[in-house]
DNA sequence: GTTGTAGTGGAAAGCGCTTTCGGAAGCGCT
DNA sequence: AGCGCTTCCGAAAGCGCTTTCCACTACAAC
């Protein structure tokens, strides 16, 4: 049950000559031990394989180097992309991470995170969208603020109205140029398949969306559902059912326009010919399939690494927010509406 | 620094009015108490909101209730539902897990498990194919045995050349299947675009395509690169510039198919007309993308959940393995060779 | 009435580390 | 030489938990 050959810090204080306290300020950079002695420390530290045990860290120091990331289900490109640069970022600073499930759901979210808190991590990264209703978020809001006063660093990926650190994606600026882009198409009907209306990532979404459309004098119609490849067919389903007569579809993400995708092909309406579609966040995969979606890349896992990066900066003052661009990636997916079609009567 | 309002064991102790010792042996299920008492005394804690410091139990018991995941990339959707079904099931058992990468370098997943064993994690999961060169393999043999030695317990996921526990999927029956499947619409000439042929994963799909091919009198053509979406552009492209006039190709698993469609649309192939293509997995995009890929599911999902399940069981004795069967599902993108085509002279 | 035998309480010893506290040593200054 | 000052170091006190070792109480079995 114990370990019988570990390194000690003790040992490592022995063999250096030196008593255990200064070991341990060598080792965890803090003052009071002159450059050189930490040096040697660490030196023999180092030839002797010593491992700093965590728990001990964690039991005595309070908060430890690893990194708890909440998201809301790794199975989906989207997180795991942001997951992935999470973890490469975080690796490149000694750290662990540690991964748990939200599931879409804001109480499992807060319960996330207090287990995270309770485990010690020295932060806690946030990825997915926030609710726009405050009441939502307040006991969020609370539980960080009690983390942070204890020296817990934060940030969340996607989400602002939350006091804390933020890296956040161009939604509006994607919402925008996919519009802009299917003006410039000549779609004049276009329908929208978005998640759940109160979360403030579908909301900028949609914001930048309709704002171009509006002023294009372009018609939307927009439905709401789940923001997965199931609330996507679950969308164009609703969408063509209601006999709207559009020429464009446009899903609030990737997951949503592969459900789209799926449901035309299975109605046999052919992409663009008959409808265009677009997503938003260039998952990897839709670069590859046929047709090839038009979509508004988010650079996910540039997120999770900025986010790791603004745990790490020492300064504790006040909220950063990091913004990141995005990038219209035109596609096969998308053409000009083909006069004739969709034209019930 | 310190956390304020933290409940302690002690503080359930004295409010459940039992000592701090029953409390202790009430909490971690030790024998010496009675049930209805343990009971109680779980209850007071619940209800204080008691959350067990992960640090303190570390440092006094040795391993903790958290799971050490190793994947290649988290970003790869074979492993993030693996990952996604491993999360699930730990979740579900109070376990938290801890993710890093080997990034598809023995040399690092190594590292990685090291650095997990230090973390005093429970139990460790590797997923992902081994090396069929054991020389490569013993290293990591040796580190885990010491780690079971010492009260760990290790699970493998569809890796079989190492004395631990393992689930393992059916690779040989999913490349049996889609060789039947293939030789069954007529084909006579068949592309295997596979990974690295030193992976056990690729050896045995290989091993399960080639038995049924050879059998059949089915001409196959192999190429090896990397084992993900690149790897089968890469391969599909070497394929079709070495001139070889087959009319199907079976990818090793589903990333690499992507790669193969990806090229075929590029070079103007119409698929499954002029080429099928069948891949091996079944990951969640395939069924959405026209033409939907013929594949053979791996429940990965499951994989990952059964990996937890292995590491909960008491009883340490010998090494047990799970196999998990496969489930061939015929889609679009594969159909009977036309007569005509690809046959160059 | 004596002997077991669970179940429980109390006390205490760590687990390996960080950190506080006070002392020792080295420095420049008067 | 004497003073205060800064540096650096060693001893020791925990951090919250698991475990072990007894002691003690019931209550059943002999």
């Amino acid at each position: 049950m114990k370990q019988p050959e570990a390194t000690r810090l003790v040992d490592v204080a022995a063999a250096a000559g030196v008593s255990l306290a200064t070991a341990s300020r060598a080792m965890s950079g803090g003052s009071g031990v002159s450059d050189e002695l930490a040096g040697h420390v660490r030196a023999i530290a180092d030839r002797l394989g010593y491992i700093p045990n965590v728990h001990a860290r964690g039991l005595a120091g309070g908060l430890i180097a690893s990194i708890g990331l909440v998201v809301h289900e790794i199975g989906d490109p989207y997180f795991a992309e942001i997951s992935s640069g999470v973890i490469h970022r975080a690796a490149a600073d000694g750290q662990s991470v540690q991964i748990t499930h939200a599931d879409r759901d804001p109480v499992s979210e807060l319960a996330q995170v207090s287990a995270l808190v309770m485990q010690r991590v020295g932060s806690i990264i946030i990825a997915g969208s926030g609710y726009t209703d405050a009441a939502l978020e307040a006991p969020l809001d609370e539980a960080l603020a009690r983390y942070r006063a204890r020296g817990g660093r934060v940030a969340v990926i996607g989400r602002h109205h939350l006091a804390v650190d933020a890296v956040l994606p161009d939604n509006v600026g994607a919402g925008r140029s996919i519009a802009q882009h299917l003006v410039g198409l000549g779609h004049r009907r276009v329908g929208l398949v978005a998640g759940p209306l109160d979360l403030n990532t579908v909301q900028d979404r949609l914001d930048g969306l309709r704002s171009v459309f509006a002023r294009a004098g372009v018609a939307t119609h927009t439905v709401s559902h789940a923001f997965t490849r199931e609330g996507g067919i679950d969308g164009t389903n609703e969408l063509l059912d209601a006999g709207r007569d559009v020429t464009a579809i446009v899903a609030l993400n990737d997951a949503m326009a592969l459900g789209a995708l799926r449901v035309l092909r299975e109605r046999g309406i052919r992409v663009p010919d008959e409808m265009s579609v677009a997503g938003v966040d260039d998952i990897t995969v839709v670069a590859d399939i046929a047709p090839a979606l038009t979509t508004a890349r988010i650079p996910m896992a540039e997120m999770g690494r900025e986010a790791v990066a603004l745990t790490l900066r020492r300064e504790a003052d006040e909220p950063r927010r990091i913004e990141l661009g995005h990038e219209l990636v035109v596609r096969q997916s998308t053409s000009a509406p083909r006069v004739g079609y969709n034209s019930p009567s």
